[in-house]
RNA sequence: CGGGGUGUGGCGCAGCUUGGUAGCGCACCCGCUUUGGGAGCGGGGGGCCGUGGGUUCAAAUCCCGCCACCCCGACCA
C-alpha cells in the first residue's frame, strides 16, 4: 500500500486547535486524523480511519480466535425491546429518542443488550446450542451531558461489545475467563500499559466485573491500587474493617450539651474545650456522622436511608449510588426532615434509627462492633459520647459509601492505597440473568426443563482506544504510534531538490509497498525539508526514511520515531531493516 | 443542570473600552527566487464579524434575548 502525500486528503495544522485540551485530541486534530463535526462527534479522515480500522482488526482477530461470531444490528431501534427491559426509562436523558413519521418512538442504540438477547431467543431454545458468544463493532449513541476530550467521551462513538450466553453459572464463569484472556491479548497488542481493576457492574446488574484502565491524568475514572497489586475502581473498593472489640470495660454512654454544633468541625472544637479527653485531643474520626438520604426506588416510591460514616469522611455519592443501585439516592431536603420529625437536622443519632423505626441505617465498616462514638443525641444542641456500636445501637448493616482516600489501608494488607486517574478502555462483567429474565430468554436443559440463560457482557471503546493509544505514546513532537496500529509502516520522505534523491525514494516506495508494507510517501514537490520533517514527526509513523543529501554517497537515513535512534544505510538494505523492526 | 470562558475567512488571533463600514500570522492560488528543520519577494482569492431584535445618521464595537462551542463540577455500561 502506497499513500502519496501529494494527493492524500490531509492538512496538518501548524498551531494547536484552540478547543482541544488533552494531548490526544489536540494532536489527532492537528495531524489531520480527525475533524470535529459536532460536540462529541468527529469525522474520521484517511489516516485516522486507518488507525481505527487497525484497532478494529486486532479486536476482530482476537474475538474470532475465541470463537465469537460477529453480527450487526441497526443503530436505529424501536422502543419496544427497551421498554421491555425497562431501559427506555432507566437510561434517562442519555438516550437519544426520536419519532418516525407515524409518531412511533425510536431510539439510537446506546448499547445493544436487548437486541442480542432477543436475537438469541428468536433462534435458539436448547442447552445444546450453548455456550454462544456473539459480538458487534458498531457506532453507539449517548446524549452525554458533557462530551469532552475529543474521542475520549463523545456522543457518538465506536464500541465493540460481545455477549456470552450460558446455561449455568459455571458456563458463565468460563465464558468470562475466555473474554478476559482475549482482552489481555488485545490490549497487549495495542501496546497499552493498562491496569485491571475490580469494578461494580453498575446499572447492568450482575456479579463479577473488571475494568481495563489506562492510567492517565486525563482519564475520568478514579481507581486505587496497592503496593501488593490490588486494584479497584473507587466504587468497588472494600474498606478494611477493624476487629470487633469487647466493650465490657467501655464507659457508659452519656449525653452532653453541645450547643451550636451542627457540623463535625464545630462539634470537635466544643468537645476539646468542654470535655477534654485524657489520652489525646478529640479528632473528627472520633465522631459518627449520620448522613440522611432519600432513595427513589425503581417503582417510584421513596424511602429514607441513613448512612453512618466516621466524622472525618464524606459520603461519596458515586460509591453510594453503586451500592443502592437500582434505586437513586438524593440528599434529604428540608421538606423531608419535616416529614420525619424523629430526625433532628445536625444532631441525628443512631438511637432514632433502624429499619424497625422505618429509617434504615447502614454504617461504614469502620463502625465496627465495640467501637465507641460521639454522635448526635437526636435533640438540638446535644450529643452523646461513648455510644458503643453493638451495645448502645445496632445498625441494619454496613455499606461501602464513605469516600476513599489515598493512604487508606489496602484490602490485601500490602500497605497504603494509591489513588490514580485513568481512561476506561474495556469493561467485562457477568451480567447474569437480568436481561434474559425480563426478555424471557430460556432454553431447555438436559432434564427438559426451561431455564433462564445467564449472560456476560464485554465492551471495548474502539474509538476511545484510538485516543488512548495516542494519549499514552505521544511526545513533544507529535503522535508516536506503535507499529500495530500506525496508519502506515514507513514514512518515506524526499528532502532537497536533488533528482537522484527523488529517484531513489520512488524506487524505495515501490519496493517497500510491493513487499507488503504500507508506505506513507512524502513526495510533495516544492515543500521544504523542514516542513516534511516536522510533519513526519507530527504524524507519528514508527519508521522514518529520508532520501536526501546522503543519496550522493549511496545512503539514506533511517530513523525510529519513538526512540530517535538513527542510522544511515544503503537503499538496498532498507527493506530488510523495515522487516526487522516491524517484526519487533 | 450549576459555575467560568469564547464566538471575527480553513486554522490561530487582533480590533470592541472610546461606534465611522474589517485587519495580522499561518494555510490556499499565480509568478520568480529558494530547498536538511515549519523559506523570501511580488501579486491574488476568500469573511451576512454566531444569531434575532433594539439604540443610532452610522453597530464587529453599545443594549436585550437566543444559540453554539470549550473548561470545571454534577451526570455518565
Amino acid at each position: 500500500m502506497l499513500l502519496r502525500m501529494s494527493s492524500l486528503f490531509l492538512r496538518t495544522l501548524r498551531e494547536d486547535p484552540a478547543d482541544a485540551e488533552v494531548a490526544s485530541h489536540r494532536l489527532l486534530v492537528r495531524a489531520g486524523y480527525i475533524r470535529r463535526v459536532a460536540s462529541g462527534g468527529f469525522a474520521w479522515l484517511p489516516l485516522g480511519l486507518r488507525v481505527l480500522r487497525k484497532i478494529e482488526a486486532i479486536i476482530r482477530e482476537e474475538m474470532d480466535a475465541i470463537g465469537a461470531q460477529e453480527v450487526h444490528f441497526p443503530a436505529l431501534l424501536p422502543r419496544e425491546p427497551y421498554e421491555a427491559s425497562g431501559r427506555w426509562n432507566d437510561y434517562g436523558d442519555s438516550l437519544f429518542r426520536l419519532k418516525d413519521r407515524r409518531g412511533a418512538d425510536h431510539l439510537l442504540a446506546p448499547t445493544h443488550e436487548e437486541l442480542f438477547t432477543l436475537l438469541v431467543k428468536d433462534l435458539y431454545s436448547s442447552y445444546k446450542d450453548l455456550p454462544l458468544w456473539l459480538y458487534q463493532v458498531q457506532t453507539k449513541y449517548r446524549d452525554e451531558a458533557r462530551p469532552r476530550a475529543g474521542l475520549l467521551r463523545g456522543r457518538e462513538f465506536v464500541m465493540k461489545d460481545s455477549y456470552s450466553f450460558d446455561v449455568d453459572d459455571a458456563g458463565l464463569a468460563a465464558s468470562y475467563e475466555r473474554h478476559r484472556a482475549a482482552y489481555v491479548r488485545i490490549f497487549d497488542r495495542l501496546g497499552l500499559d493498562y491496569v485491571m481493576v475490580s469494578a461494580m457492574s453498575g446499572a447492568m446488574g450482575g456479579s463479577r466485573s473488571e475494568e481495563f484502565i489506562l492510567p492517565s491524568p486525563n482519564g475520568e475514572d478514579t481507581f486505587v491500587r496497592s503496593p501488593g497489586g490490588y486494584a479497584a475502581n473507587v466504587e468497588a473498593v472494600t474498606t478494611v474493617a477493624p476487629q470487633a472489640v469487647s466493650y465490657d470495660d467501655a464507659p457508659a454512654a452519656r449525653v452532653v450539651d453541645t450547643p451550636d454544633t451542627p457540623t463535625i468541625a464545630t462539634l470537635v472544637a466544643v468537645l476539646i474545650e468542654r470535655f477534654p479527653r485524657e489520652d489525646r485531643p478529640w479528632v473528627a474520626s472520633d465522631t459518627l456522622k449520620n448522613v440522611v438520604l432519600m432513595l427513589r426506588r425503581p417503582d417510584g416510591t421513596d424511602e429514607p436511608l441513613v448512612v453512618g460514616v466516621p466524622g472525618d469522611r464524606d459520603v461519596d455519592m458515586k460509591r453510594l449510588a453503586a451500592q443502592v443501585e437500582p434505586a437513586i439516592a438524593r440528599p434529604f431536603a428540608d421538606a423531608d426532615f419535616a416529614a420525619y420529625p424523629a430526625l433532628v437536622k445536625g444532631y441525628v443519632g443512631p438511637q432514632a434509627l433502624g429499619a424497625d423505626k422505618g429509617l434504615r441505617y447502614f454504617v461504614d465498616p469502620r463502625v465496627a462492633p465495640g467501637t465507641p462514638w460521639t454522635t448526635g443525641a437526636d435533640e438540638p444542641g446535644r450529643h452523646v459520647v461513648d455510644l458503643v456500636c453493638g451495645r448502645d445501637f445496632t445498625p441494619d448493616g454496613t455499606i461501602e459509601a464513605a469516600e476513599v482516600r489515598a493512604g487508606d489501608p489496602a484490602p490485601d494488607g500490602s500497605g497504603p492505597l494509591e489513588l490514580a486517574r485513568g481512561i476506561e478502555i474495556g469493561h467485562i462483567f457477568q451480567l447474569g440473568r437480568r436481561y434474559a429474565e425480563v426478555l424471557d430468554l430460556r432454553v431447555l436443559d438436559e432434564q427438559g426443563k426451561r431455564v433462564v440463560v445467564t449472560m456476560g457482557s464485554y465492551g471495548i471503546g474502539v474509538s476511545r482506544a484510538v485516543a488512548a493509544v495516542a494519549e499514552s505514546t505521544y511526545d513533544e513532537l507529535g503522535l508516536c504510534w506503535p507499529a500495530a496500529v500506525a496508519p502506515a509502516d514507513v514514512h518515506l520522505l524526499v528532502a532537497g531538490k536533488d533528482d537522484k534523491a527523488r529517484t531513489v525514494a520512488d524506487r524505495l516506495a515501490q519496493e517497500l509497498s510491493e513487499a507488503g508494507h504500507t508506505v506513507l510517501y512524502d513526495d510533495r514537490a516544492r515543500v521544504s525539508a523542514g516542513v516534511k520533517f516536522a510533519d513526519a514527526e507530527l504524524l507519528g509513523i514508527p519508521l522514518i526514511v529520508t532520501a536526501g543529501r546522503r543519496v550522493v554517497d549511496g545512503l539514506v537515513e533511517f530513523r525510529v520515531r519513538r526512540t530517535g535512534e538513527q542510522a544511515e544505510l544503503a537503499p538496498a538494505d532498507v527493506l530488510a531493516r523495515v522487516r526487522e523492526l516491524a517484526a519487533r
